[in-house]
DNA sequence: TTGTACGCGTTATCAT
DNA sequence: ATGATAACGCGTACAA
C-alpha cells in the first residue's frame, strides 16, 4: 500500500500558480536526491516569426492568384466567393473549380478589415459564477451556442472572467470589444452590478443577455420566467399537501436566483403560508453547497421541512446525498423538487422532479437575437421569455421513476414577448401574457 | 396538482429542431384557442450594415487620428502601442496620454492582416465526445485554457464538433484554419481515427493535442501517463488484498480510455491475477453509464467483484448510486477507485478515492506549448507527461472521509519529457524516467 | 456581366 | 528616435 517507495520519483509538491506550473519531489530510492520541475506559463515578450505555409496548394493563395489562374479579375473571384448573383454561371463554375483545385480560403483578417465584420461573436461567462462553471448548465449552454453558431456560419470567442483580477477583465474586454474582435456579445448569465453590462449599453454594442435585466432595457435579453416558474413549482408542492416548505436558493447576485426566491415567496403568500426564515437558505449552486444547506434544514429550530424547493438540480443532487446519509426517505419524509431539468440528474432514486428550462432553446434564441441585432443595430432591443415545464417525477411524490421515454409535462408557463424596450417584467406589467409578437407567437 | 387549467397558456409541444425553435399550445381557459410560437434560427442570406460607433471618443479612432492629435506619425503611435523601445519617453508619454484620452484601441483585423497573427487560438472539442461534454473534465479544462490565454494575452475560439454532420466539420475547420482565423489549435482530447489530426499534421499547423498520440509524433502533445496511473491505481487495490477486481472503462475510441484499460491489465498481470472478462466493461464516461455498468458487474456470472476501478469520477458517481440502491457497502462489500480527481465528486460517502490528474496543469501546459510552437514552427514537436496523484480516501478502504484540507498523496508517477519527436510512450521505451528536459525538470 | 481603383487600419522597411 | 511609404488581402462603388 506504500507506493511512494516503489517508484523512482515522488512528487512532494505541485504548485499550479499563475505564471508557472511547478513540481518538487525526490527520488524514491534515494530521498536525498531532490528534483524540481517547472513549466513557465508567463507572457512572451513579442512574437517572432510567422507561420510558413507549405509549398503546395493553399500556400500564399489570394484572390489575385485565383483570379490569374481563372483568367478573371479579383472582383469576379470575390463575387463568386460571396455568392454574388452578378456572375455568369459559366464563369462562376470556372472560378469555383480553381478555388477548389487550389484549396483556397479567403483570409479572415483581410475580410474583416474590408467588410468591418468578423463573423465572430463573444460568449462571456461572468467571473462571479466561474467557480460554478462546471455545473452542467454552462456546458449545455455553450454547446447550444456553438451549435447555433455553426448553423449560422459564425464563430465563438469564449471569454471567462478571471474573477480574481478586475483589472484584467477591463483590459481584456475593451481589447476585444473596442478592438472590433467580435461583432456581438452574448452574456451567459445575469448578475447584479455586472460592470460590463453597463458598458455594453453605453457602447451601444450588440449584446444579448441570458436572463432578464429590468435595469437594462436597452440590452436584448432572453430568459425563462424564473419567478413564475418557481412559484408554480412551490405551488405544486403545496398541492401535494405540504405547508412547511424549505428553499435552497442560489446566490442572490445571480438575478435568476433572486427571481426564484421571489417566486417561492409568491407561492407561499398565495396559499396563506407564513414562511419560516429558518427554512430559507442562500446556497451557491454547487453540489456541496446543496448538501450543506440540506444539513442545515434538517437541524432547523422548528424542525425539518416536509418539502424543499432546490433552485438547481446540482444542488438537489447534493441535498439527495445528505438525505441518504441521514436516512430520510424521499419523498415520504422530505419531498424535493429541483430546477433546470438536467439529464445528468435523472439517475437519482427516486427520480428528481424538476422544473426544466430549455437551455438549448435559450442558447439558440440568444444567437438568433444577436444576429438580428448585429444586422440592425438601431432596431429596438427585444426581450423574450421561453417556456418551461414542471417535470413531475418521483421526488415530489407524483409517481415512481419515469419511463425513459416520458414526456415533459407542460406547466402553463407562458411564452411572452415583452413590449420592445419595456424593462418591466411581464408580471410587473400585471396583464395577460403578451403573445402577439410576430416572431414568437402566431395563432394556428 | 393540475396546473394546466389554472394558467392562461399551456404549451403542448416544444420542438427544438435545427433551424427553428417551435412551440404549440392552447389557451388554458379556452382549449379551442390554439397558438403557435416559433423562433427561426436559420442562416441569414447576407450581412447588411455595419455597426456604427457612437459619436464620442472611441468612434472611428485609428492610428492616424492619434498620430495627428499627438503631433507624431502613425509609425510612432504604432511603436508606442507595441511597446517598441525605440521611442523617446517624453513622446511615448504624450502618445499614451492621447490614446488613453481617446480610449483608442487598435483594430484587430488590421493588426492581423499586417502582422499575419491573430492572437487567437482554437480549442477543439471532438464531436465524438460532445455527448459527454458536460462531464466536469471539460469545463475544468476549458477554464484552464482560458485562464492561461488571459495571462498570455491570447483569445480563445471554441469549436465543438457537430458529430452528426461530418460535412460541417470539414467546412468549418478548413475555414478557420486555412482562413487564418487562428494562430494555433489545441485539441481537447485524443480520439483514434480523428480525421482532423492528420490534416493538422499535413498542414503543418501549430497544434497541441491533449492526450498522447503515438501515431502522430509530429504533433506536440501533453498528457498524463494514463497507463501507468491506472496500473498504480489497480495495484493499490491489489495491495488492499483484492483479487477479483472489475473495470468500468471509457469508450475505446478515447485513447486515454484505452490506456487505462491497458494499465488495468498490466497490474493484474504483474500480480499474477487472471482477468475475468465478465468484469471488464466498456462504458461511456457518463454517470448513467457508470450506473448501468455497475449493475452489470453486480450480476456477473462469477459473482460480483470485490473492488472496481472506474475510469472516471463521473462514472464512479453513477456506480455509487447503483451500489446504494443494491444496499452494498463501500468499501466493505465493494471497494471503488475513480479517476480524474474532480472536486465535484468529493461529496460522496464514503469519500471517493481517485487518481487525480492535474487538469488545469494540462491546460496551462498545452497553451504554453502551443505558444512556443507558434513562435517557432520549425522546432521539433514536444511530448510532455504531467504527474498524477493517487488520492487515497474512503472508497478504496484506506481511511474514512478525508478532512477538507487534506493533501494529495504523491504516487510516484513521473514527470517525463519524451525525447523530441519520439512517439513511443515513456513506458514503451522501458527505461528510467527522462527528467533532464531543461524546461521541465531541473535538480534543486 | 466584368474590370478598375480605392480604402480598410495596421505593421514593416526603409530612409533620415 | 522618427517619419514616409509600401505592403497585407479583400470588399465595393463606379466605370465600362
Amino acid at each position: 500500500m506504500q507506493n511512494d517507495g516503489s517508484h523512482p520519483f515522488v512528487i512532494d509538491r505541485l504548485t499550479d500558480s499563475p505564471g508557472v506550473l511547478r513540481c518538487e519531489g525526490h527520488r524514491g530510492s534515494a530521498p536525498n536526491v531532490r528534483f524540481r520541475a517547472s513549466l513557465p506559463t508567463g507572457r512572451v515578450p513579442a512574437l517572432s516569426q510567422s507561420f510558413p505555409g507549405e509549398g503546395g496548394p493553399g500556400a500564399d493563395m489570394s484572390l489575385e492568384t485565383i483570379a490569374r489562374l481563372a483568367g478573371v479579375s479579383r472582383s469576379t473571384v470575390s463575387r463568386v466567393v460571396n455568392d454574388d448573383p452578378r456572375v455568369r454561371p459559366a464563369v462562376r463554375e470556372r472560378v469555383r473549380a480553381v478555388i477548389s483545385d487550389q484549396d483556397y480560403h479567403p483570409n479572415a483578417a483581410a475580410r474583416s478589415l474590408a467588410s468591418r465584420k468578423t463573423r465572430i461573436i463573444g460568449l462571456l461567462i461572468p467571473g462571479a459564477v466561474s467557480f460554478v462553471f462546471s455545473d452542467p448548465y454552462f456546458p449545455t449552454l455553450i454547446q447550444g451556442i456553438t451549435d447555433a453558431c455553426n448553423a449560422a456560419d459564425l464563430h465563438v470567442m469564449l471569454m471567462m472572467d478571471p474573477s480574481d483580477d478586475p483589472a484584467t477583465i477591463d483590459r481584456l474586454y475593451r481589447r476585444v470589444i473596442r478592438g472590433r474582435h467580435i461583432d456581438g456579445l452574448v452574456i451567459g448569465t445575469s448578475m447584479i452590478d455586472d460592470p460590463l453590462v453597463a458598458r455594453m449599453r453605453d457602447d451601444r454594442f450588440p449584446t444579448v443577455v441570458i436572463g432578464r435585466r429590468p435595469d437594462e432595457p436597452m440590452l436584448s435579453s432572453v430568459d425563462i420566467d424564473n419567478r413564475e416558474a418557481a412559484r408554480l413549482t412551490v405551488e405544486h408542492l403545496i398541492d401535494h399537501g405540504h405547508r412547511r416548505i424549505g428553499l435552497i436558493g442560489g446566490p442572490r447576485v445571480v438575478i435568476a436566483a433572486q427571481n426564484r426566491f421571489d417566486g417561492y415567496h409568491d407561492a407561499l403568500a398565495a396559499a396563506g403560508i407564513v414562511a419560516d426564515p429558518d427554512l430559507v437558505l442562500d446556497s451557491d449552486f454547487t453540489q456541496s453547497g446543496g448538501s450543506a444547506a440540506m444539513r442545515h434544514l434538517l437541524g432547523a429550530p422548528g424542525g425539518p421541512p416536509s418539502a424543499v424547493f432546490v433552485a438547481s438540480d446540482t444542488m438537489a443532487a447534493g441535498a439527495f446525498t445528505t438525505l441518504a446519509e441521514a436516512g430520510a426517505r424521499v419523498p415520504d419524509d422530505i419531498a424535493l423538487v429541483g430546477f433546470d431539468g438536467l439529464e445528468r440528474h435523472l439517475q437519482t432514486h427516486p427520480t428528481l422532479s424538476t422544473l426544466a428550462q430549455p437551455i438549448t432553446g435559450l442558447a439558440r434564441a440568444a444567437v438568433e437575437m444577436l444576429r438580428r441585432r448585429i444586422d440592425a443595430p438601431e432596431a429596438p432591443p427585444v426581450h423574450h421569455l421561453l417556456p418551461t415545464f414542471l417535470w413531475r417525477r418521483g421526488s415530489c411524490g407524483c409517481s415512481g421513476p419515469a419511463p425513459p421515454g416520458s414526456v415533459w409535462h407542460p406547466t402553463g408557463t407562458v411564452i411572452a414577448a415583452d413590449v420592445q424596450g419595456d424593462p418591466r417584467s411581464h408580471a410587473e406589467k400585471g396583464g395577460e401574457p403578451v403573445h402577439d409578437h410576430p416572431a414568437l407567437v402566431a395563432p394556428v
